[in-house]
DNA sequence: CCACCATACGGAGAGTGTCTCCGTTTAGCA
DNA sequence: TGCTAAACGGAGACACTCTCCGTATGGTGG
């Protein structure tokens, strides 16, 4: 890749960030492509689809999720505890903008998205959280980490569209918790 | 009204929910109004937005869900079982629409919704399911009908998204139901 | 150091959808 | 039947997406 090809790529990545943000992820993209200093035909060859401009957008926050299930299992405390601090963790990295929930939570179910691969940094995360649940022998038989994306992805959604605060959030977090361990 | 006027409000919305089904809720409206044999002016002054003329063509599956609340009560069998059989009346009645789950919840949290009488109803009928498994001592402290549509309504929307079949949805609400009863 | 060319740029413009304005038509009443 | 308020509908302004292609430039081989 060519310098000053690199440049822009970097620069349409940082604008969109910023411009998604303030309007969410149906912010016009010439509007970003102008922000950027950069010709609408710059942003579309870097970027074919929005979601490839969103995939990349998104990067920093999945290592993010990556880190916080570590961080979970490091601590002591019940499961359920533990439990629903991965949850609260999650809801916020994915809520960082309005709409990522709905996207990542859909992209789930979708193997030709472009940001399936992302989805599957937060599924291997998520599995890790329900083994140690499991070794303990809280988990119920049957959960799958797919269905539990659905469950707090769904949650999350909701969260996002609704502008709800984390204390109105959390009840809702705790009815899927206690639902998932015996 | 006069009459010519309702002739035309009434084609529209019927056309639309024609049209809404087969292409989603963010179909062309020009689309509508052309197949309702209308111009797009005709359309504009009757529903101003499109989340008016959505209300509209709601209307009808609302008064369904609050049948189906009715209908679950006047079952026999344990509150899991009417509850779950409520779940999923629920989630398949907002589904009957593409993107209609995600609508519908939204709206529960925006005061300003046009769509927002049609949330009341949906929240009555849910609050009369919920007293009845109140009385049975079935339900657990502090459940608010808000909480339980939130959560329902978010494993529809991602149902929705993903295009997610009942058998798959199942477990999902039965995670939701367990941590709602006693 | 320079010339070359593959690579990248960027803007004009076609296609599509939203929504408004306003001249024309018509229902319904006196 | 004639009048008028209500309703119609389409032309067109504006916005967004995405492509095509002439122009510019970085990087490299001579």
């Amino acid at each position: 890749m060519r310098a000053d090809a690199k440049r822009n790529y970097d620069r349409i990545v940082e604008v969109a960030r910023e411009v998604f943000r303030e309007q969410g992820y149906d912010a016009s993209l010439d509007l970003v492509a102008k922000r950027a200093g950069v010709g609408p035909g710059t942003l579309y060859r870097h970027f074919p689809t929005r979601e490839n401009l969103i995939d990349a957008i998104m990067q920093s926050w999945v290592d993010r999720v990556d880190e916080a299930a570590d961080k979970a299992l490091a601590q002591e405390g019940p499961p359920r505890d533990l439990l629903l601090h991965w949850f609260e963790e999650y809801v916020a990295l994915i809520s960082l903008h309005k709409g990522g929930p709905a996207k990542i939570t859909s992209a789930m179910d979708d193997p030709a998205s472009p940001i399936r691969t992302k989805c599957e940094v937060l599924k291997t995360a998520g599995d890790r959280v329900l083994d140690w649940l499991r070794a303990e022998g809280a988990l119920r038989e049957g959960v799958e980490v797919t269905q539990v994306a659905r469950l707090v992805g769904g949650v999350a959604t909701v969260a996002d569209q609704g502008d709800l605060d984390p204390a109105t959030v959390r009840p809702l977090l705790e009815v899927v918790a206690d639902g998932l361990l015996v």
